[in-house]
DNA sequence: TTATGATTCATACGTTCGTTTTAATCATAG
DNA sequence: CTATGATTAAAACGAACGTATGAATCATAA
């Protein structure tokens, strides 16, 4: 109710998020987070419950309006379609350039929760792919019913198989500022960090709509 | 140097693979390792000398065999080329098909191993990231400066990024079979796994190479 | 057969983990 | 001011962690 609860509640999912990013869920132990917080150790357990429900927490803050803004954004394309197909790198950009805009936004959580995110999606955690399923489940139906009607030529299993390979190269290229090291060992030209967060979003959008749009596969 | 070391050894190692993919690193403990090879706790350490050397292990008895087949391969396509240009999805095909191909190979990993690698690209893991780059440093090299001279007219920062698309594509594809169901609930199709691995081969391969060659964002 | 070095085994070490408990402190309503 | 409920604090819990130790067991060479 207080102003501090309100602060160490803030203060733990900071916390959280930024050292869950850098280690990892299992990487990151209670006394880091209250450390780096500036709380007391006991205080995740009387805010949160426990050290999961402190990690679902951290999703839910970021993920609840990412996922509305991807509602709104699919709103907004098929009242203005006014019936009409919509176009696929349209429904591209609502749904990863949604999602990309946010590294800009401070406010909700940045590029920290957007690594957080990429790196989530393939870890192995249970409880963490259950939530996270449970999460997504409706904005992914509804993404993906607007894709199979602007893509009517295209199977449905192919479709599918593609926005998972999206999700992939998405994940990557947010999560991977330092696993981008993999591939390169020079500074990407004389980038800074924001210039390389503008660049991003196009260059990935080129890339994710011409995957979707390759010409099928014969087997 | 006996039947029962190498027996040991190698019971310790597929272990660790299946449970390294399964719960992650730090999420895999020691006893759960021995439990299911079957073997003393302590043998891990008489072995391998701790658990960062075990798991730098898993991934050398495999990232070895594939990254000299990658040289291989593209050892072949120059050959073949004799001074001509390569064809950038011959390229793709030797980096990625390769790598795909492995899943298929139970003694080479199989799929188990090919998942695990999907994951740790993402991981955390300080002491992980930093040797697959060392690992894995010649053969990007390689490839990198391959696919700069098949596509001169494209910028080579383009290129990195693109690989580096590529590269979060694939590793989605091969860690998520579990990841999918984020994606659909439904199983595709009637496909069997064995099936699902052959299509998704061409599949991916369709995605990747029309991501690569898309056309170039305009800033 | 015996000696030797490699391997396996049971066990314990010291640490760190997530969580719980109980008391102190705080802010606010009556 | 005092009572009350919320929050913070310090300390401890048992469990699990990775690792180390020293004795038992094994295979092999002399």
């Amino acid at each position: 109710m207080e102003v501090r609860t309100v602060d160490t509640r803030e203060r733990i999912l900071d916390a959280g998020e930024r050292l869950f990013m850098a280690h990892g869920y299992e990487g990151t132990s209670m006394r880091q987070i209250t450390g780096e917080a500036g709380v007391n150790l006991a205080a995740v357990n009387y805010h949160f419950g426990s050290k999961e429900s402190l990690m679902q927490e951290v999703f839910r803050r970021r993920l609840d309006w990412l996922n509305e803004e991807r509602m709104r954004a699919l709103d907004a394309l098929e009242a203005e379609a006014a019936g009409q197909a919509l176009k696929p790198s349209a429904i591209v950009d609502a749904f990863f350039g949604t999602l990309l805009r946010m590294a800009g936004d401070e406010n909700r959580g940045g590029m920290t929760f957007l690594r957080l995110l990429g790196r989530t999606l393939t870890e192995p955690s249970e409880f963490i792919r259950a939530f996270l399923a449970h999460e997504y489940q409706a904005v992914m139906d509804r993404y993906k019913e607007a894709l199979f009607k602007a893509l009517p030529e295209v199977p449905k299993a192919e479709i599918v198989w593609r926005f998972h390979f999206m999700l992939g190269a998405t994940s990557y290229a947010i999560a991977g500022t330092d696993a981008l090291r993999l591939v390169t060992d020079w500074q990407i030209e004389d980038e800074d960090s924001t210039d390389r967060l503008d660049r991003l979003v196009p260059r990935l959008m080129s890339f994710l709509i011409g995957g979707l749009r390759a010409p099928l596969p014969q087997f």
